[in-house]
DNA sequence: ACATAAAATGTAAGCGCTTACATTTATAAC
DNA sequence: GTTATAAATGTAAGCGCTTACATTTTATGT
């Protein structure tokens, strides 16, 4: 492989030279940059990225933490980021923490000491004050779907009272009076707002809620079939459920069936999440729309922005979700 | 951040054997190891990575081309493939092809000039010739699901034959005598082997192809859907249809529902890939199992094995499919 | 105690770039 | 034609490591 140095030679110029036609530098001459581009094209030049890294200090990688790489949100999130930088050049190591303090430790030292210039972190395990305390080192880092306050610049959210508020407000609309619910883990933020959204929705209709009626579940498939099949032999009489995810609304569905229930008719259940199969599960779930791909965009904005000092368009850290009807909830329930 | 400098001299001994307690060299002796390593946990310091990779001519990164970051079955592969790196301390660079062939060829050369030392390629849209020159160059490369016969011990692939026999030959064994297919695109050497197991089986029930009962798809959704459509209005009679991917079977499930069918009891349907949401439809989709979390991991050990020279399993590189029976076959139908 | 081999450590060059600074060349003003 | 100024180019010192080779120390055999 040819180096700058055989470029240089060939052109007929000095190695800065060399270096400044490659970083678009102004004060080079037409003819100059001619010459070079000429000699680097005629040995089919390629600069080395690693040695323009430890020259440069800047190694134009950003680190992806996510919990898993499979899984229908996390796709559709490394897309709209891996497209983003893909077009500037920047590149994208990516890890998976697997939902586990240590593995997301590891998983965050892996990429610091891969060089990151920016991290993008999609944390579940980790404890506010382990990332507070991350905030203050070198490398800076952006949260996708967690906030705290001490960080809320740097907190990339949806806005999930309103999400969990949309979602009962619709099962409200059709009908519906007796309404289950089944949340995610309550020491997650997310699952208490989701929670907190639908408390709001059952007031406003004038409804308590009941404890009876709630389930808590790990925002898994399994909880799911298990909350349902809990609550059904449990709770008093329901006609809808409302879960805190798709998954769990899957895992629902398959319980629900196994109790002898047809779908919608005798139960209607509702997802959060808008995960790309909800469209292929019978029936069709009705969910609330998570635009996890713009939030990835969003992130890598942010770390162009604030990493590379490249302008974007105008940073946006809260989004709003939104009601996705489809044909899971019935109409006007006996 | 601390330069092995800096612990050379806070441990009283040169660079080198500072670089060789790093190595793990053995030419250390325990005194001087300890001494070092104290250093190094006073300073707290941490190699760099890119200064490491520019001396020893080794990034520690392979590059990882997949069509889509999303859908159903880039997840699980890319899953094994960092678990299996991540162990190794080598990090993955990712890009998305979008089955492009100009995309492709982008992608690849983005990784090869982020100096990754390995590749491992799942590629649709490029041209053999194109790969076999590029197995000429520096850079070693494995194939994932793509077979040319020059690069065959490269070539990580199913036996989609015997995939495309097991599918058909459960339908058969069912009972069915009329039975559509909807087949990928058969430029694509997969679509052709799925079909050509499908021709086997037919064959060997006595049973003629009949090219009306045919449909050529794109393996997405949407070829699913008006593939059925166009059978059951112009084809013969059928009581099942086989699709050459689940994508498909679920767009043929829609379409089916469309046209006023129950299923399975009007029309089975029969899936290929075993992509994870299939247990998730209505009727869980029968299919054939594709071990592509599995098939990611073996790429990623040959590219440990050939690239590294670290010891391995033994290297596999064709994989066997599995019949995976659900419920949206019937038995017996009139 | 000595010679000899093996083990441990040090020296210094180099990996392929970037960039501050120095120097040369072109341009403008008079 | 000078001189002042700006533009273009060159020089050389790093960036933080690895590693071939040289040197010193330690262990072994007699």
């Amino acid at each position: 492989m040819a180096t700058i140095y055989e470029v240089s030679k060939l052109a007929g110029v000095s190695l800065a030279t060399v270096s400044r036609v490659m970083n678009n530098n102004a004060n080079v001459s037409d003819a100059t940059r001619k010459k070079v581009t000429a000699a680097m094209d005629e040995l089919g030049y390629r600069p080395n990225s690693i040695a323009q890294s430890l020259a440069s200090n800047c190694s134009n990688s950003v680190g992806l933490l996510v919990s898993e790489l499979h899984g229908p949100f996390y796709g559709p999130m490394m897309s709209g980021i891996e497209n983003t930088f893909r077009n500037q050049k920047k590149h994208l190591i990516i890890a998976a923490g697997h939902s586990n303090e240590e593995r997301e430790k590891q998983g965050i030292e892996f990429l610091i000491s891969r060089n990151c210039d920016g991290l993008i972190l999609h944390v579940e395990a980790v404890s506010d004050d382990y990332l507070i305390k991350l905030s203050k080192s070198q490398v800076p880092f952006v949260l996708i779907n967690r906030f705290i306050s001490e960080l809320s610049d740097r907190c990339i959210i949806l806005n999930n009272i309103k999400g969990g508020y949309l979602a009962t407000k619709h099962v409200l609309e059709q009908g519906h009076k007796q309404i289950a619910y089944i949340s995610g883990p309550l020491w997650k933020k997310d699952a208490q707002d989701r929670l907190e959204g639908h408390k709001k929705a059952l007031a406003e209709y004038g409804l308590p809620f009941d404890e009876q009626l709630l389930y808590q579940g790990d925002f898994m498939e399994a909880s799911g079939f298990t909350g349902l099949k809990t609550l059904y032999q449990h709770a008093k009489p329901f006609s809808a459920v409302i879960c805190a995810n798709d998954e769990m609304a899957t895992g629902a569905m398959a319980s629900a069936r196994e109790l002898g229930l047809t779908l919608p008719d005798q139960l209607s259940i509702m997802g959060y999440d808008n995960v790309f199969f909800t469209r292929h599960v019978y029936p069709p779930l009705s969910t609330i729309n998570y635009p996890i791909n713009e939030m990835g965009k969003m992130a890598a904005d942010w770390v162009l922005s604030h990493v590379y000092q490249k302008q974007t368009a105008p940073l946006q850290t809260v989004f709003e979700p939104e009601l996705v009807v489809r044909q899971s909830i019935t109409t006007n329930p006996q």
